[in-house]
DNA sequence: TCACGTCAAGCAGAT
DNA sequence: ATCTGCTTGACGTGA
């Protein structure tokens, strides 16, 4: 079991997802943002190995509109070996490596051009993690997307699509419950259709459940990670009390994430931390886990 | 140096 | 019809 959290690093003094605005794009903008980004990226994760920090969610930013028409620089050739040198720190250090394309990501979209756009940017996300030679263990997590008055007909859409993806990207996709649409029941379905592996958000379910037997329905999803996925992800948060329902606790509650642990019994999984304070909360429960035993 | 209006992208739910 | 959260966002202009 490793302990992650997501993007940024409160305490190394920089952050991997610096960009710029769509206007003031230029090749020299984006080869030193991306620059900046990488060495930040870098220092973070020797950060994360010192604190014994395994399980790492790399920033969607690293490359600024990557994934948009204007970029028309070859920032894969151009930052080949730095990518390469960061995969080898992972790959050294047995690093877990998911990435998290933002809300704007929609396969099962109504509009084509959503979808496009969308599969656009996956590919982004999969060149990312191929060009660190990651193998498929390294995952890119996305919800289902929209239900449009229909969830039914909405998850058969993203079926039919998630079939027409290049390789590269289906060997990472994961689906991920949210908090008001999808939940891991619902993401189960998909799964037993497409095989696609089920990451079970602990916090989404506790707002967006069918009150399923937890014990039988983590079985169910762990069992959506074959072996050559690596053990099963999930996220874990707890709320922020006083404040609206979904909203990310500041800094984590131990005797929640016992709890958590409990549930989870002697299943091996990488856990991401959505807390507010990021590295702070992921040394406490890498520490929690290490006087466990 | 700091505040605050604005920024590529979509959806659902609240107001 | 418009606003907000999503991941306590980041940029960059103007004072």
């Amino acid at each position: 079991m490793k302990i992650g959290y997501p993007c940024i690093n409160n305490s190394v003094g920089c952050k991997s997802s610096r960009t710029f605005r769509l206007r003031n794009y230029s090749p020299e903008n984006l080869k030193e943002k991306v620059k900046g980004n990488l060495r930040c990226l870098h220092k973070t994760l020797l950060f994360n190995i010192k604190n014994n920090i395994l399980f790492f969610r790399i920033t969607s930013d690293l490359v600024p509109f990557a994934s948009h028409n204007v970029c028309s620089y070859n920032w894969q050739k151009h930052f080949r070996e730095d990518f390469k040198r960061i995969g080898e720190l992972i790959k050294e250090n047995k690093i877990r490596i998911s990435m998290h394309p933002d809300q704007f990501v929609i396969l099962n979209a109504k509009k084509e051009k959503i979808r496009i756009n969308s599969i656009k940017e996956l590919r982004y996300h999969s060149q990312i993690l191929d060009l660190m030679n990651l193998d498929q263990r390294a995952k890119i997590q996305i919800h289902v997307g929209g239900v449009y008055g229909d969830k039914k007909a909405s998850m058969e859409r993203f079926i039919k699509v998630y079939a027409t993806l290049n390789n590269e990207i289906k060997r990472r996709l994961v689906i991920e419950n949210d908090e008001k649409s999808y939940s891991a029941s619902d993401c189960l379905y998909i799964s037993s259709i497409t095989g696609i592996p089920v990451l079970f958000d602990f916090f989404h379910h506790r707002i967006n459940n069918l009150d399923e037997d937890k014990g039988e329905l983590i079985k169910k999803i762990v069992s959506t990670w074959r072996k050559k996925d690596g053990p099963a992800m999930m996220d874990y948060s707890s709320q922020l009390h006083g404040e609206r329902s979904g909203r990310h606790a500041n800094q984590i509650d131990l005797n929640d994430f016992s709890e958590f642990l409990k549930i989870l019994g002697d299943i091996d999984a990488d856990i991401m931390l959505e807390i507010k304070d990021k590295e702070k909360s992921a040394i406490k429960a890498a520490k929690l886990l290490k006087n466990n035993g």
